[in-house]
DNA sequence: CCTCTGCACAGAAACGCTTCTAAAACATCC
DNA sequence: GGATGTTTTAGAAGCGTTTCTGTGCAGAGG
């Protein structure tokens, strides 16, 4: 009996009509009369009627439910660093209004498929994390007209959808120069995935401040990666080779960088009394680890949240046009970046990863 | 018009009755003859139909979705690792089955509440990632007919439901002797969070192989952690501290073991040289960071896969007898072990995080 | 006494699909 | 040419809600 009761087994009980059970449970009590009232009541709780959402859903035309679309790209969630801080804060929104989640990992890189897949009436409106360029999330227009926010890629407006995601261009543009302000002046680049948004922002930041300050980019130093920890060693391995090495290296994100502090430990170079290394993201596992990684931090988890907040308003209130909103990044400055100018006077420590009084501020 | 054609909108135009739009698009096409088939398929497609999975699951009584719910005791999905592997495994499973995932995230401990949340209809069956003591996921006797399977925690037979697992005891015992016969006798132990199962059967492994072998335990060197890294640097503190320090010390968990490590950085007491560490787990990102952690690897991908196997069938056929599953784990030797009996003759190394050679297979 | 307003409740039509049951349409056989 | 079968198709009753539209019936006002 339990988990079966209906609307109606509650209406027989308490002697009333299907109506009234509803619009009571529903909490319009004020249209009847206190009696009425504890009838039903007590008839539901006697029963241990819970209402089904599916049903409810069907009459209501809405689901109360929101989908969370993984990029094909990102293979498996586990290795995707940002998705978990994003998810956090779109639950953290959505748990207290009552709306669920309903997890989409498509597997298929064709849209007709996957949006069969999304819109098919089991959402009001879905969140896309960090489709990649050529995704099939992407190719919405076709085939939805549910209420989208993209988030962790700062699409072009073409894509006629409202984004949330960090402000990389100011993020990383703060980084280079405070780098710069180091007194460096032989800055490598390790650039992101090339399907990703971000790491053209990045690079382009990262270019546009140097030729600000006037300071020459070797293009030798400039070397392609893709975001993963392994792509970060090779091209440090590949830059440390070089008759001419930089100083310092900036990695488009803190994967990469720790990559490169493996490449450091195995080459016996010392970090950052060598060679200076900057990350971005600020991910919670390297700092964790207990990597002193210089870096920007951003708030994934409010991406998230945002996210969230401006879902649920266009789907409540139908407000559709599209929105972009760039969350500010911060720099943080620990360990892994040292002066410049004084790199010479440092005698040569053992090879650490991490030398415990390597910076100052 | 796009996302609202009905089988309504589908019949009319094919010109035929409702009910056999609906057969043919599930594919009953058997049962027509080739051209009302056609005529068919082709309105759909012209309409560019759609079903509505949510009418389709009130009249099925069956939603082709599970819940996923974890324990509110891990509050941020982010810091949760092994969630992240689960996860991975029953979306792997489920994906090509046309199964979707509903992420439940309960706040509250109270189970009514909970369980309204979990059974009201939207889900076929759950998956409980990880719960712990006394947690409202374990009370769903009285609220729920759901199928279940429990992850991650081996529990007492009681509770009454399935459950995939690693075995937990056999690991830790494998890993206890193998750390035995390094030579080391002086052995501490950092316990896992009190309120997790896996704690303690962790502890009781470690504590049956100490004796089995007549080697002395020595309670100030069990350490009460909590499975953060923060709480494995704190008892590596107390333990170093003490006037007799063990050779060795087991973590109850990775993340524990990284904690030590970075206690001994910041005590200059090299590891293994001075002290041995040991995880478990072999997570992710431990690994992933460079530590060469010896640990006891276990397949978290294969528990979520088998799990969703087990709902799944327990969902079609009704089969609800239930059944536990436990996975073996293996020993993963890495460099932070080494021969208790080549601790003196070794030279004072400097401090590394990690010397490069410090233990052999 | 009769209409009018408001209150307390009920009927019934959706929502979009599945599926059981049965009825036409057509062929087969003696 | 009817009894019997076999396809092929349609009708209609759900599934469990919500919600629009009423309907009695009380008391108030004229």
């Amino acid at each position: 009996m339990r988990g079966k009761a209906t609307l109606r087994d509650v209406a027989e009980r308490a002697g009333c009509s299907i109506t009234t059970s509803s619009n009571i449970l529903q909490g319009r009590s004020h249209l009847y009369k206190e009696a009425m009232v504890q009838r039903v009541l007590s008839a539901a709780q006697e029963l241990g009627y819970r209402p089904n959402s599916v049903a409810r859903s069907l009459a209501r035309r809405r689901t109360a439910t929101i989908g969370v679309a993984l990029d094909p790209h990102h293979t498996r969630l586990t290795h995707n660093f940002y998705a978990h801080d994003v998810l956090d804060g779109i639950l953290a929104y959505l748990e207290p209004r009552n709306y669920d989640i309903r997890l989409i990992t498509p597997r298929t890189s064709d849209p007709a498929t996957v949006w069969r897949r999304i819109d098919n009436g089991s959402i009001d409106g879905v969140i896309l994390v960090a489709p990649v360029m050529g995704s099939p999330l992407l190719e919405w227009q076709h085939y939805s007209t549910l209420p989208i926010v993209a988030v962790g890629s700062t699409l072009p407006e073409e894509y006629l959808l409202s984004q949330v995601d960090i402000d990389n261009d100011a993020a990383m543009a703060a980084l280079t120069e405070w780098v710069l302000q180091q007194g460096h002046r032989a800055i490598g680049f390790i650039k992101g995935h090339p399907l990703h948004w971000s790491a053209h922002q990045r690079e382009r930041a990262f270019r546009r401040v140097m030729e600000q300050h006037g300071v020459p980019i070797r293009e030798e130093w400039i070397l392609q990666g893709d975001y993963g920890s392994e792509s970060g060693a090779l091209a440090a391995e590949q830059l440390l080779r070089l008759p001419e090495r930089p100083t310092a290296v900036i990695a488009a994100n803190d994967e990469m960088a720790v990559g490169v502090t493996q490449t450091c430990r195995a080459l016996e170079i010392p970090i950052p009394d060598v060679l200076s290394v900057a990350g971005f993201d600020d991910s919670y596992w390297v700092q964790r680890m207990g990597f002193q990684l210089t870096t920007v931090q951003h708030d994934r988890y409010q991406v998230g949240y945002l996210a969230a907040q401006i879902l649920l308003h266009q789907i409540e209130t139908g407000e559709t046009r599209p929105q972009r909103m760039l969350l500010p990044g911060t720099l943080v400055v620990r360990r892994t970046v040292a002066l410049a100018h004084a790199l010479a006077a440092l005698p040569t420590p053992p090879t650490a990863l991490i030398t415990e009084g390597g910076s100052r501020q």
